[in-house]
DNA sequence: AAACACATTAAACAGGTGTTTGAATATTGT
DNA sequence: ACAATATTCAAACACCTGTTTAATGTGTTT
């Protein structure tokens, strides 16, 4: 094969990644993968070594993406900054890099319902190394990007205050994918938007509202907490 | 059959929420469950007819409990204060609430679990009723108990509000969740247990914590953003 | 050119899935 | 007591699952 398309196992991962975070992994059958990428159906355990490596690998491959990205952003702001960000500008990094992540561009509709999934109880935890390599290091830089914003804050409110701004986060990015998924039911549907206001804007729209919001929330409550002790 | 025990339907459904919860719905058959229950195997067709009609019945029971709780501890609160609650009382409630029915009790262990997987893609929506019935009128309840403690708030803004104090509330217990799943793989827990401080806790302490910490950080986000204008 | 490792293929494998059947057993109403 | 209904049961059903096999094709190396 010359490459007149992509590899077969990349192939098989692009289709992973769009199956398994529309459907879950139980709900996709290898057959139906490997017709997605228009392999054979031993491809999956020839380069995989078996559905949940492959799954693995699909997970890895986002994450490293979503990681690298994420500091790469916090980076930046601390240079443009001058090493001195305000906290409202760490936790924009934050939430958009989220949503983006999330919510942004083909494929990556995946992100958080992986992660979601990722999350749920019974699947297995990658030896450790998705939580070692993936969560803490976004979690320390950020941790640290705040502390250098609000000197005076310990590392243990720290903690708290990043909890409660990414549960925000996955909260309305969950409320849009659940928006997304009640297309099909549209007296449910109705309801739903009429209970929660911003979710009958488009997409971004709707992000860019609650960036604002959850930006907003969060400084203020921070600021109310500890109040910040400007000259 | 005299009731030496429960009816095989209630068996049924005891059985079926707890394994439901703790594995998900694609992870459990129908002759786990049979055995789990001490049934036969169609027994599941014959009372419920079919798989995930057992899983519909399974989570509306478990949300009417949960709903007819939370409105009736509201109604306590507004009587204690003669109708003039605190925003923190009302919070209180709120996240009070979703902790004890996600994380109290026997079986009770599952009420999270279940909803995450009920919000998760791909399941069915009960046709409707799941929003109308269980979410809509617990929200609108909130919803008009914040107005009355806060009076000069639009409905739009309540909504805001509500969203991202129910966002912190899952985000607590999905982590709790997390951390018991994660008691099979030391290493990883470790990790976890350092990078998010007040999991090392046990579980009522760890409730306390959090349900203090959301209802401090949502109240001063509320005071800073919305100035109480007292007398 | 032959030898080699790598990749792809159709077919088969062993086992588990939700569901249905029809007979046996309880329970209920009269 | 009898008849009618409701429940339980072991066995079978048809189908789908992830994985493996052994043969064939492909491109590279010697």
């Amino acid at each position: 094969m010359t490459e007149d398309r992509q590899s077969t196992k990349s192939r098989l991962l692009d289709a992973a990644e769009s199956l398994f975070a529309e459907k879950g992994f139980e709900n996709v059958s290898i057959r139906e993968l490997a017709a997605a990428a228009e392999v054979n159906v031993a491809a999956v355990n020839y380069h995989f070594q078996g559905k949940e490596n492959l799954f693995h690998e699909v997970i890895l491959r986002r994450f490293v993406f979503q990681r690298d990205r994420t500091l790469a952003a916090l980076d930046d702001l601390l240079a443009e900054t001058g090493g001195h960000p305000g906290v409202d500008q760490v936790i924009g990094i934050l939430v958009r890099q989220h949503m983006e992540g999330a919510l942004a561009g083909p494929g990556s509709t995946s992100f958080l319902s992986l992660m979601a999934r990722q999350m749920q109880p019974g699947h297995s935890h990658m030896g450790g190394t998705f939580f070692k390599e993936m969560v803490a290091p976004v979690y320390g830089a950020f941790s640290r990007a705040i502390i250098t914003a609000r000197p005076e804050l310990q590392q243990e409110q720290v903690s708290w205050i990043i909890a409660s701004v990414v549960g925000q986060i996955h909260h309305f990015i969950m409320r849009w994918q659940k928006r997304q998924d009640m297309e099909s039911d549209p007296e449910s549907l109705q309801i739903m938007l009429r209970a929660f206001p911003p979710l009958d804007l488009s997409l971004p729209e709707y992000s860019e509202r609650v960036t604002e919001h959850i930006i907003r929330f969060s400084t203020a409550a921070i600021d109310s907490m500890f109040p910040e002790v400007t000259p």
